[in-house]
DNA sequence: AACAAATGCAACCGCATGTCG
DNA sequence: TCGACATGCGGTTGCATTTGT
């Protein structure tokens, strides 16, 4: 038995969305507001999908919505959040308000594939493209954080360690979580410092940081969110100070990593609403 | 000017996930 | 707990526009 299509096919129209179309999709949504899709296109007096309608307000219609090229800083966002969390373009899209995961996923395969490319990295796995150590890439392999490349070919291998072990705090900060460190490139001496880095949940000793927190009602210096880490600390997502304004409260606030209550990822709480 | 190729983007499709009775 | 339905997501397609010859 199959399932059932989401509308009848044959009266429905398809491809461009006209003018008067948008017009009334748009007065239906202002004066009931988004929601049951299904029944919106019949209510609407629009002869499409309910999934049609739904695209068309999210891509293009909606009001908030930021049109025009990405900045540099829109680019480097986006290169950075695909390097951690893969093609969750809709996860990606609520980092950078106004842009759609449809937009974002078209820019993407349009512009910035190319311009990695041109970098030399390999857009799909975020290193360099000459780099003989690239493994195949598993279903269960780290997630890779690349922070470009610096000159530090000629640094000792004291010094290394030392900015390794910086770009280690930096990002450990950065999610508030585990991070372990592959020196693959050190052992190569590939010029392209990308690296390889296993995120887990936070440990033990993170979350009783968290609770002594929530005790001395003092803010912990080390405990950046993750919207501050991407230079969003003035967006609604910032949440740095979400332990303290817990208070007595505290017992509902669970770790949140990355979306990931009681081990459990949720995308969607990472979203910008 | 005409045509072909390349590019960019809106829209579609099928599957996954969430919700509710 | 299960099944049906609604919604959301990511991959892909198709077409309009731009660029090159």
């Amino acid at each position: 038995m199959g399932r059932s299509p989401c509308c009848e096919k044959a009266h429905t129209n398809k491809g461009a969305w006209t003018k008067e179309e948008d017009g009334r999709l748009m007065s239906y949504i202002r004066a009931h507001g988004e929601g049951c899709w299904r029944s919106l296109p019949k209510a609407a007096g629009l002869l499409r999908c309910g999934k049609s309608c739904r695209l068309r307000w999210i891509n293009y219609l909606r009001p908030d919505l930021k049109r025009g090229n990405f900045t540099e800083e829109e680019d480097e966002l986006i290169i950075k959040l695909h390097s951690l969390l893969g093609n969750k373009w809709s996860i990606i899209a609520g980092r950078l308000p106004g842009r759609t995961d449809n937009e974002i996923k078209n820019y993407w395969n349009t512009h910035i594939r190319r311009k990695l490319l041109n970098r030399g990295i390999d857009p799909a796995t975020h290193r360099s493209i000459n780099d003989p150590s690239t493994p195949e890439r598993s279903t269960n392999t780290a997630t890779t954080i690349s922070f470009g490349a610096s000159n530090n070919k000629n640094m000792n291998a004291a010094s290394r360690d030392q900015v390794e072990d910086q770009k280690s705090m930096a990002v450990r900060g950065m999610f508030g979580c585990k991070v372990e460190r592959f020196p693959l490139q050190e052992q190569h001496g590939i010029p392209d410092l990308n690296l390889e880095l296993k995120i887990s949940p936070p440990s033990c000793y993170q979350y009783q940081q968290q609770e002594a927190v929530l005790k001395s009602g003092r803010n912990h210096s080390a405990a950046v969110c993750f919207a501050c880490s991407l230079g969003l600390k003035s967006s609604n997502d910032c949440s740095c100070g979400d332990y303290v304004s817990a208070g007595k409260n505290s017992a509902v606030v669970q770790h949140d990593f990355l979306g990931l209550k009681g081990g459990v990822l949720d995308y969607r709480s990472l979203e910008m609403k």
